[in-house]
DNA sequence: ATGGTGGCGGTGCCA
């Protein structure tokens, strides 16, 4: 089974890319984020014709997460608990059926949080401290999960062109980092480096300066994946052709097989 | 050096 990861930045304007990179790298499930529209927006009919069936929490201009898998979905979550009020559409989970057995997705937008320190940075704390306590529930199931998504941390230094440019940026902060490795420790493997223990390797590149062209990006979208998930993985990448297309998400799909 | 680019929506916000 073939679990991806995307930041399409805005479904409207990359639509046509979505679908011809279904066809081209066939996954079997698809967790997409930045979908920037709400769910009447979502090209239902487009993506079924591509073989998929599509779970959608959609909001007006940001945000935007979804989950697409060629087997039907049951949807367990359309938010993050712990924070009532949260209207941001930054969440969606459901459990899939592979060959041998089921595996539960959870789609993720993980906020931003620049400028750092203020408001929007203290509300990432908090959501990483939601998604702590989250995972640590899902891990009381002992099933197979897969939590993946931009999560907007820059792990190690490893994973950023030039890491002392981003000293004072959101995605780099001790604090992120921390409570990224806090999640991570609760027993979660980072599929990607899991299978790929080298560094500069990057899932994201500012459309700005060149920095693809240059391949100066950081690696900041992952699949974190419970015990009995990473037991079945077999392989993990970033698949960085979509990023080179016309008119590009500044994201790339990051990807894992699971033997399940 | 405080920009640089892109999407949304039709102005500034967000990334």
């Amino acid at each position: 089974m073939k679990i991806a990861t995307w930041n399409v930045n805005s479904l409207k304007a990359r639509q046509d890319h979505l679908i011809r990179w279904l066809g081209a790298f066939d996954p079997d499930v698809v967790l997409l984020q930045e979908l920037k529209g709400t769910e009447d927006k979502f090209p239902m009919m487009e993506v079924n014709a591509a073989g998929y069936q599509a779970q959608v929490v959609g909001q007006k201009t940001y945000n935007g997460v979804a989950i697409l898998s060629k087997t039907p979905i049951e949807v367990t979550a359309t938010r993050l608990p712990g924070e009532e009020e949260d209207e941001q559409a930054r969440y969606v989970e459901g459990i899939v059926a592979g060959v041998s057995g089921r595996v539960r997705v959870g789609a993720i937008y993980l906020p931003n949080g620049n400028p750092a320190p203020g408001e929007k940075y203290d509300y990432k704390i908090r959501w990483m401290r939601r998604l702590y306590a989250h995972a640590r529930n899902l891990l009381k199931t002992e099933e197979a999960f897969v939590l993946g998504g931009d999560y907007n941390v820059i792990p190690e230094p490893q994973d950023v062109y030039a890491p002392d440019q981003w000293t004072r940026d959101a995605l780099f902060l001790p604090e992120s980092r921390n409570a990224l490795r806090h999640i991570v420790n609760l027993g979660l493997t980072d599929a990607f480096r899991a299978m790929n223990p080298e560094g500069g390797r990057y899932s994201w590149w500012d459309y700005r300066s060149g920095s693809w062209d240059r391949d100066e990006g950081c690696r900041i979208d992952h699949l974190l994946l419970s015990p009995q998930a990473a037991d079945t993985l077999t392989a993990s990448g970033i698949d960085k052709t979509p990023r080179g297309w016309d008119k590009p998400s500044d994201h790339t799909p990051v990807w894992c097989e699971l033997n399940i």
